[in-house]
DNA sequence: CGGGAAGTTGAATATCATCAACGGTAGTGG
DNA sequence: CCACTACCGTTGATGATATTCAACTTCCCG
């Protein structure tokens, strides 16, 4: 829990400040980011919570999740190293999910106090944490079609084509991973039982489309799976990823821009 | 398609004046609101339209729908009279998805243009619009626990139950009312067949708590039904719908505000 | 090295989908 | 205004997909 700064942080450009124009970055380092360490099974706050910062991922993998008055549990997304975490309360006062280590995991505590005061002077920040709630809204709109409408197998396919896509935005190799998660997560996440994904990964594996080792995953027919996931989903991605956009280049969009103006 | 104004709209208040404060009225009027008349099954826009506006309903329902490349197609929402329509293109470009009328209807045009140049002195509208996209990705996040999470009588409760809230935040009936949709279009909204809503419909009205005539729904039992729709969902409530929420109240939260602030 | 969690696989089951037939309603046009 | 028709809705029988229950194996972690 020490207190750095963004522009001497071993993460680099990894992380925060990969969109931001240089210029800016004395400005960043005005936000005291406090770190928070997490073994695998901490949260770092707890549906309910006080809605008090935003975090971003240093170094590990989360899992955003939900419960039901009667027990029943979902997983409403996954956060990987460099995502922005927490935006979900934008909206609310509370945390309305929580958000648990999937294993050893440091965050960058945003306090939205600094937020409010260093982000008129940070627009490629805003920029960026826009950018990151688009892609929050856009994820909830597509898992609700991918659970409502495709079969468990092309929501398996979705799932892993969906994450090496975010990998290999991160520059890891796109067919070749280690999962973070089980497979009661990943079942979880998609609406499925546990059971359902060894069944699918096996089925899948002996159909020669994936090499499966425990959490170590290979995807042998990219192509084959990208048909089946191109078929089944419904919506086209539009929004770039943050990497993807580089700082300055086309506003988000006219409706956005006429909400956030001044 | 006449040219009107809002202060002279026989909806009055019911629309987006709403949560307005009177004194912004003169200034709403200086937005161009065309009519926009549409018959049963005619759209107001289409997946890939360019945004160009966004739309208030003044009379009548509709429906938002997305289609996979295979045919497969989900509604993701239906719009009340009074509700804000295309709001899911706030982040991209071109509409992500289709807004098919269920009824004949009638709409505001508001031209992301004349709201960019008007929002800066509408203080109030601008709220009114944050809040109606937030209650738009919250209710994403709920379809996708309701739809990942719930048996199809559980999704079949919360939709009755969540359309009984919205009509009666309007004023109407809750425990009776006309669906303006039909048993496929409430399956297709929940994940579920025809034949599933028709069959759930009989059962529940065999139990006692519900009396079904064609489209005509009373709630006969609205405590039990919404022990059911408790027992199974997974986020409280949180943002307000935007007609309980007067003008002037309390922020919607911190990290909005941060990112919004000028 | 031991114990517990995670994963695999099989068999039985449940839930919802599909196929099919039929009745009713509302909307259309004569 | 009535009759016709197309769509909507209901219900039954059958079937497929994913769940549940269970036994067993493998792998980590301590």
């Amino acid at each position: 829990m020490t207190d750095q700064h963004c522009s001497n942080c071993p993460m680099g450009r990894s992380c925060l400040p990969a969109d931001l124009d240089p210029a800016e970055l004395p400005a960043l380092d005005t936000v005291p980011t406090r770190r928070l360490r997490l073994k695998k099974g901490e949260t770092a706050y707890r549906v309910g919570d006080p809605a008090l910062a935003i975090y971003a991922v240093r170094l590990g993998t989360l899992k955003s999740h939900v419960v039901t008055e009667d027990g029943r549990s979902q997983i409403v997304g996954f956060h990987l190293q460099g995502e922005i975490l927490g935006l979900d309360s934008v909206f609310a006062p509370t945390h309305p999910s929580s958000a648990t280590a999937l294993e050893d995991t440091q965050l960058c505590v945003l306090p939205v106090s600094a937020l409010q005061a260093v982000l008129p002077r940070l627009p490629t920040l805003r920029r960026h944490l826009v950018l990151a709630l688009a892609q929050e809204a856009q994820h909830d709109r597509a898992m609700m079609t991918t659970i409502g409408l495709m079969t468990a197998e092309e929501r398996l396919v979705a799932f892993l084509l969906q994450h090496s896509e975010r990998l290999a935005a991160r520059g890891f190799a796109p067919n070749e991973f280690v999962l973070r998660m089980s497979r009661e997560e990943i079942g979880s996440y998609l609406g499925l039982k546990l059971e359902t994904i060894s069944r699918l990964f096996s089925r899948l594996a002996e159909a020669g489309q994936i090499e499966v080792h425990h959490r170590h995953i290979r995807l042998l027919r990219p192509d084959v799976l990208r048909r089946i996931y191109r078929r089944s989903r419904s919506v086209p991605a539009t929004v770039r990823t943050a990497h993807h956009c580089a700082a300055g280049t086309e506003p988000a969009t006219a409706v956005l821009e006429s909400l956030t103006a001044l």
